[in-house]
DNA sequence: TCCACTTCTTAATACGTATTAACAAGGATT
DNA sequence: AATCCTTGTTAATACGTATTAAGAAGTGGA
């Protein structure tokens, strides 16, 4: 009868012992460090051989907590992720991150543990986040004070997406809004479109405060002198009717229009019903593009012109920047900016007056 | 100036020499265990207050070392998961897991890392998974000596999928492949068809096991024998062509055919193909059905007739499973068997010798 | 006054590994 | 014969936490 399997893994104390050694032995023969090769030829293969019938494998944990490092990678959403809403705009970057974990050797950890109904780092006054080595952040609505502690804990994170916060360095990987806007508006112009309507988001966070500034940019570029009339404030995206881009068209003799998308299917939603209306049809009447994605889960009826964010890649730049941060001085701080990609679609055109030059 | 924070994270010595008090009586307040009560409240707040002004946060691999609960549970993949090929078949996964972990109050661990070019559980000897409390499984290609050792070990975890390992009982949440095949014989049936092609994949996996079981059991259901030569098996799914179709239909009566869907997009491709073709046409000339859901990242060019698996559920109730598993006493294994969804589609009708009866 | 009892806190220890300093045993050099 | 290397091995310790048994301080009863 086979002798009770042992409740425990084997340890180096085990193999020690049928090895007639000592543990530190097994340690410098296992894991081959520096010193490795002191150890006897006779001493170091009757130790393999112990450890190989015993059927040995170390133990991760008892590992790290000597080297102080987990191996372990956050990502830490300031949204929760799972809702399908959610589920086009996050895929990529949770895709990038996985990927460039895994490639570096690390495993990811996602905080996802609703403590007392919020998602918050710090529950109870204690940063989950530290489980890991570092962090990436991701979202929206972030909670700056957060932000802020974790700086003065200084605590290796790196964002995707540009953010700010006064008085602190920040490390980022965002995407270039400025030099996108500003190739849009570009390309506008060179359609012959002069008079270009910017429909931007009510709240100033750094996306659309960049692209305002790569709009004026463009037109400055351009040598279009801004008309602050037409950077418009839009609240809800739903009223992005027909009647609202004729109102447009007709007494400010806007001929293109530039939105920011919004994070749910509102924009979208009223951009395909505005152009199936026949009153008003893009490009023809009007040229109309948006300063980024749309959020893709709902069936699009048309291929609209935009820019694209690089988000595989700027997950997977965050993770390098994280990992380079785990090795540097403390309160270094690395910035990265990765442009986008322009989408020709079909809602742009020729400015009207122009349309048949000839 | 502030004084310059020390390298080393703030362990629970450090709070105790900050608070006045003793290491013992800082882990009792921090991890809240059964005796966390016994600690009176000034004294706990005391620890509580030098927590957050040190930021302290629990070292993950000294509580594992200790033996203690992680609040962690994993997620182990035996494939990639990013590329994109597979992002659809995942996806729900992922996010089901997600959500239900979130629920519970665990935080989630990708176990994604590769070392030495593969994705072992035990690479070098070592089970990356127990860093995690427990640990959820998903694939295909699972490497059975590793589930065996896993058990050996009594490590707990839940598989996503029914499998099967001998002289040893896993806990699983599986699709109901033999009763969604029965029903679908079943309707087959019931619009007349008699001789019934089952296009099965070559390898025996549990997944293919049941449905062939669900064949048999809904065609002895409706009282027909099973003719062993409509049992076929498919090596390449992109085989499945018109001529193909017309061979089965002409030499052997077959009126209607099941076929598995293939984890690429070879099977969708060439069912496109096939019913883009004149000589043969769906539902008119043969019905067809898939055996669960299709890679769905490719555009579908019309609604198959299938089933469906409850990704999500199936991912959310392993979740359950698994924490309950947890508190279970050793050996304790569980199996979940969730049904699947009909899809009607548009690939099935009435055999053709019944469609106009009258 | 002494003892029993409750309430709170802590000393001590174990977990498995990696590393350092020390040590033993020869062999070579003075 | 004393000293100095060299080579191979090990004792001791640190890492940070959880847990248990024991101790201290206080309360109440006889």
């Amino acid at each position: 009868m086979a002798p009770p399997r042992p409740q425990r893994r084997p340890t180096q104390v085990d193999i020690a012992r049928r090895a007639g050694v000592s543990q530190a032995t097994v340690s410098l023969v296992l894991s081959g460090g520096a010193v490795s090769d002191q150890v006897a030829e006779a001493t170091r293969q009757a130790v393999l051989a112990a450890a190989a019938e015993l059927g040995y494998s170390v133990n991760i944990a008892a590992r790290s907590l000597k080297g102080g490092r987990n191996h372990l990678l956050g990502l830490y959403t300031f949204e929760p992720v799972f809702p399908t809403d959610q589920r086009d705009f996050y895929f990529p970057f949770l895709m990038g991150v996985e990927e460039e974990t895994a490639r570096q050797g690390y495993d990811l950890l996602l905080f996802s543990s609703v403590s007392s109904g919020d998602r918050a780092i710090y529950s109870g006054g204690v940063n989950r986040l530290k489980l890991a080595d570092g962090c990436v952040l991701l979202g929206r609505n972030v909670r700056r004070e957060e932000l802020a502690e974790l700086v003065r804990e200084d605590f290796p994170f790196v964002f995707i997406g540009r953010r700010e916060l006064p008085g602190a360095e920040l490390s980022y990987v965002a995407a270039d809004y400025v030099t996108a806007t500003s190739d849009l508006v570009a390309e506008l112009v060179r359609l012959g479109h002069r008079r270009i309507l910017y429909l931007r988001e009510p709240a100033g966070t750094e996306p659309t405060r960049d692209r305002e500034a790569g709009y004026r940019q463009g037109l400055a570029a351009a040598g279009i002198e801004v008309d602050e009339s037409l950077i418009h404030e839009l609240a809800d995206p739903a009223d992005l009717s027909p009647a609202f881009a004729e109102h447009w068209t007709g007494t400010a003799g806007v001929t293109a229009i530039l939105v920011e998308p919004s994070e749910d299917n509102r924009l979208t939603t009223a951009l395909d019903a505005t152009s199936r209306a026949a009153t008003m049809r893009f490009p023809d009447d009007c040229s109309i593009a948006l300063l980024g994605d749309p959020p893709s889960w709902t069936p699009e009826l048309r291929d609209w012109t935009r820019f694209s964010l690089p988000r595989a890649d700027m997950a997977r730049t965050a993770v390098q920047i994280l990992i380079d941060l785990l090795g540097a001085p403390r309160g270094a701080a690395r910035q990265v900016t990765l442009p986008c990609s322009f989408v020709p679609g079909d809602s742009v055109g020729p400015a009207p007056d122009r349309r048949w030059p000839r």
